[in-house]
DNA sequence: TCAAAAGTGTTGGCTGTACACCCATGG
DNA sequence: CCATGGGTGTACAGCCAACACTTTTGA
């Protein structure tokens, strides 16, 4: 890094995009802006990086003030940069992408926030800022680790069935799956162990139960 | 993002690792500071970002400025920001890579840099900050890369040989492949066009040359 | 007993891998 | 004419996609 250059000071901040899925559709986790600029507009989490905290820390800290929830699945995604991005000043936001159980939410709306939703990813509001951007190339990445990562199982809760993860391939996917096949090879992969237990939904034949082998760890194949 | 934080101000930079492949290895740039923190240490060339500049802006003149090198393949990586990463104070560290054909440099050293050099991946000095991590962040990716995209071509000059581009390959994942499966694969990809000439290369039978069907762009695949 | 979703195996095509021989050139 | 690397075709195996029937439950 060039010494000589003289560093210009920046706002950095994180922006997180939170993924779930609801209603069987995938949606994002906004906060309406309770202040200007962009006043009104939907906007991403997200918060000021403090002076003692790392970006991970921060993406964290945005996290559970404007949802409460901790423990999530947590993944940095890209910097933007631009110099006109944000009309206060030169701001540079870390964006983060997060994957969170339907269940595992405690909705409270962060104090600077008029209100804190879910939107299908296909009905987004306008939103603030570059925050477009940053959501078109989280859904990207999303749907790209789907095929080489367990980063799917993130969306269900501790125990699951296999028609409960098929059903996250074909929404984040947009496209159905064959039941059979996609069985044989969640069940190649190695990472779920099954349980006694059945999950009863309905009146048609229960389905069993299974659990990560290895809970929290994101694991890459092929 | 929450406006009622107050926004810290921190220094941004963007680092840049700097892949090439000489003497049939895979090289790295790198500069030898020659101020304080850590004089005297080799560093990836970086600068701090100005305050007109966008990130990619930023890392191409950072790269223009330590190598005399524009034009080349440049892709953000990660962004580091750990609070203690750099002595001076609070420091946020975009983090790109870049590749580039092995004959089209022309090595400057910066005006705060001591030297330039190439150093071979697995032979590499102590690194300043935490350069060390960036880089490996920085092959891994390279790696993956080169599995589902054509970034391998940027690093051959404007027409190039099949058993070139296998080189190239086998140099990066660090093992042999076969020849003829290796040909079958990359005509396989549309993405080269054969052109005319032959390239004559010792007392044996010359290769033809190809070029790239859409050169600059980088496909991705599979 | 019926509807509705869960669970199970087999087959054929395709892709990727292993492998052996001929070609063009310079010395 | 020989050494050196370039260029081509084939055969086998493993993987993935397509597909039909039986099981379990609640109403």
């Amino acid at each position: 890094m060039s010494v000589q250059e003289t560093p210009q000071a920046v706002a950095v901040s994180v922006e997180v995009v939170v993924f779930s899925i609801r209603d069987r559709r995938l949606k994002l986790l906004l906060e309406r802006r309770g202040a200007e600029p962009q006043r009104g507009l939907w906007a991403l989490p997200g918060t000021f990086l403090r002076p003692d905290e790392d970006l991970d820390g921060a993406a964290h800290r945005a996290l559970a003030e404007g949802t409460g929830v901790t423990g999530v699945y947590l993944e940095q995604l890209y910097t933007f940069g631009r110099p006109d991005r944000d009309p206060r000043g030169r701001v540079v936001s870390v964006a983060y992408y997060a994957l969170m159980p339907s269940d595992r939410l405690r909705l409270c709306a962060a104090a600077d926030a008029e209100a804190v939703g879910w939107f299908a990813l296909d009905e987004l509001p306008p939103l603030a800022f570059d925050h477009g951007e940053i959501v078109a190339m989280a859904h990207g990445r999303l749907r790209a680790k789907l095929g080489y990562s367990t980063i799917a199982f993130q969306f269900l809760g501790e125990t699951f069935t296999i028609p409960e993860l098929q059903a996250v391939y074909e929404i984040v996917l947009g496209k159905p799956l064959d039941r059979r096949n996609f069985r044989k090879w969640v069940l190649s992969l190695g990472q779920i162990e099954e349980t006694r237990e059945l999950r009863r939904e309905g009146r048609h034949r229960p389905a069993r139960l299974y659990r990560l082998a290895d809970p929290g760890d994101i694991v890459f194949f092929k």
